[in-house]
DNA sequence: CCTAAACTTAACTCAATGGTTAAGTATCAA
DNA sequence: TTGATACTTAACCATTGAGTTAAGTTTAGG
């Protein structure tokens, strides 16, 4: 039974934010096609925890699943995060800004240096 | 009060989920600093839907809420939205290869051209 | 054929979301 | 000081989300 899904943006950001989800999706990006069951293996749920959010992978059009005998195979497909990232971008000039004045900090003569509230501009950046 | 918040993923993407909430990004992006009623005005639902909604955002640091006298106004933080980005970078190998399939595909001498299995590859993309 | 492996489905719990209405608190303007 | 404006809070409701256990289905192997 297939069922019909919009590629919405809603359903990608839904999809994104659990982060059993992302694990998933980060590994489906290293290894191309996993079983379920190898897919569900590392974490501290329930198999069936693990279909449900394959399901919602699977609606959000990121990930695909093939069935061969009794091993169910599953693939990521990235496109849907092509449209995340296109509405993203429309913002990036904030950062973009705010990295600018990092760069302009730094670049200023050290004398020159002030920080305007105690500290420099600061750059966030974290991995998940 | 100033409640702690870590600046995660979740809830960024959390946020990001609702079109609702996307609306009002997209709104402060290009006005810098709107009040919470005239933020609320376009919207079809009343204005404590609207205050949920920026409670979601600020908690996932997406934006800033200043009061003066009775008015609050809201003013975009774009910063959160780096790090979602971040992550999303990581796949934009799976598009950019896609894309550069299109692209030597189109570039090819016509006689050439012969699609895999029935059909050019297709660039998906789309509006919100 | 029988059993184990690899899912799948069903039924249930509990908490969080997104919305409502109704009532409350400041603040500004006359 | 009185009333409207601009939020804010509280209480409630329905739906969804993430998890569980328990009971199916297929399929593969001995």
């Amino acid at each position: 039974m297939v069922k019909y899904q919009e590629p919405s943006l809603d359903r990608t950001f839904a999809a994104l934010a659990d982060p059993t989800r992302r694990a998933l999706l980060a590994r489906l990006e290293v290894v191309d096609s996993v079983s379920v069951s190898d897919l569900a293996r590392p974490f501290p749920v329930t198999l069936p925890a693990i279909m449900k959010h394959l399901d919602v992978l699977s609606d959000a059009g990121l990930i695909t699943r093939e069935k061969t005998g009794r091993t169910v195979s599953c693939r990521l497909n990235a496109a849907p995060m092509e449209e995340a990232m296109g509405w993203l971008r429309r913002y990036e000039r904030f950062w973009r800004e705010r990295l600018d004045a990092l760069e302009a900090y730094f670049n200023r003569p050290r004398k020159d240096r002030e920080p305007d509230r105690g500290a420099p501009p600061r750059k966030t950046s974290d991995k998940t």
